[in-house]
DNA sequence: AACTCGTGGAC
DNA sequence: TGTCCAAGAGT
């Protein structure tokens, strides 16, 4: 197991018999529905998953093929569409730059994704982990894919800390570059199997160790799996928070059929100050649009 | 670089 | 309305 190719082996393999079946990993080959772009399909599971579970996913991103198949059925369709159909997956701008990334695509690109990491990077919405994940998975560019799971795999695993850092640093993507197996499509799977483990085996608050194919090799268990001493990411407030009071405007004019008057919002939060503060960042974010006489709707 | 941007489930 | 967490991005 201290043996590169041994390990890259034997994760590859849990990761055949263990992987979720999720519908954005099917092959080209298995690709069940040959109206809906797979590419497409791979970059719209990719930023709906940013900081959301897997569960709560999976329903809306079918609902969203269903409607959009394409980059260029998305752009054809208000912004507003977008946002309401995003449902309550959160940070519902995600759905809105997924709306000017489908713009871009229909209008810079041909309606193609670009297939090159840089290209993607340019797009609304996506950094350098979903260019990364979209490269891997819908194009099969060798890359390190480095999310929160692959970060923490890589702590246990290599590091020996129980948990990463709070924000990603260089020498984290060097390691993942550097455990990346040398041929492409196993690079691509590799990245997927960690990022398997980290979600399903190797998890933050309660880790499954029992059930975990390179126990034996893990370095935070081979030290006696030591409590954490660096610094945590920090846990944001969210009671009271303009946050809270954002989402429940937002969720009045998801709800609502058209136009909403100014009182159906007045309602949600009873301080009226921060009311009308985040009221004028959502119409600030695009997220609203103000209408005539005090009335508002999502962007049409 | 620290901060903001939703939401709901598991403890 | 407790704490922690979930395939981050943008500023």
């Amino acid at each position: 197991m201290s043996d590169l190719s041994a390990l890259h082996d034997t994760i590859l393999t849990w990761y055949a018999a263990q992987a979720r079946d999720l519908p954005w990993r099917r092959s080209p080959e298995a690709w069940p529905w040959p109206e809906v772009d797979r590419p497409w399909a791979v970059l719209v599971s990719e930023v709906m998953l940013q900081q959301t579970p897997v569960v709560r996913v999976e329903p809306v991103w079918h609902e969203w093929m269903r409607r959009w198949p394409t980059p260029a059925a998305l752009a054809a369709a208000a912004p507003g569409d977008a946002v309401r159909e995003w449902g309550r997956l959160g940070y519902p701008r995600r759905a809105l730059r997924l709306h000017a990334a489908a713009t871009a695509i229909a209008q810079e690109h041909g309606g193609v994704i670009p297939a090159n990491l840089e290209d993607l990077q340019a797009l609304p919405g996506i950094g350098t982990y979903t260019a990364a994940a979209v490269g891997a998975f819908a194009f099969g560019i060798r890359s390190a894919v480095v999310d929160v799971n692959v970060r923490r795999v890589e702590a246990r695993l290599v590091t020996g800390a129980e948990h990463p850092a709070p924000s990603l640093s260089a020498a984290e993507t060097r390691l993942a570059e550097e455990l990346l197996p040398a041929g492409d499509r196993e690079a691509a799977t590799w990245n997927v199997a960690v990022m398997e483990l980290g979600a399903l085996v190797c998890k933050a608050k309660t880790p499954q160790c029992e059930r975990c194919p390179v126990l034996d090799a893990c370095a935070w268990v081979l030290a006696g799996r030591p409590a954490h001493d660096g610094p945590r990411k920090r846990v944001q407030k969210w009671a009271g928070t303009d946050r809270q009071v954002r989402g429940k405007l937002l969720h009045v004019l998801r709800d609502a059929s058209g136009p909403v008057p100014r009182s159906k919002l007045d309602v949600v939060w009873p301080d009226a100050a921060q009311r009308d503060r985040c009221l004028a960042s959502l119409i600030e974010d695009g997220l609203v649009e103000p209408l005539a006489r005090e009335r508002f709707r999502l962007p049409a």
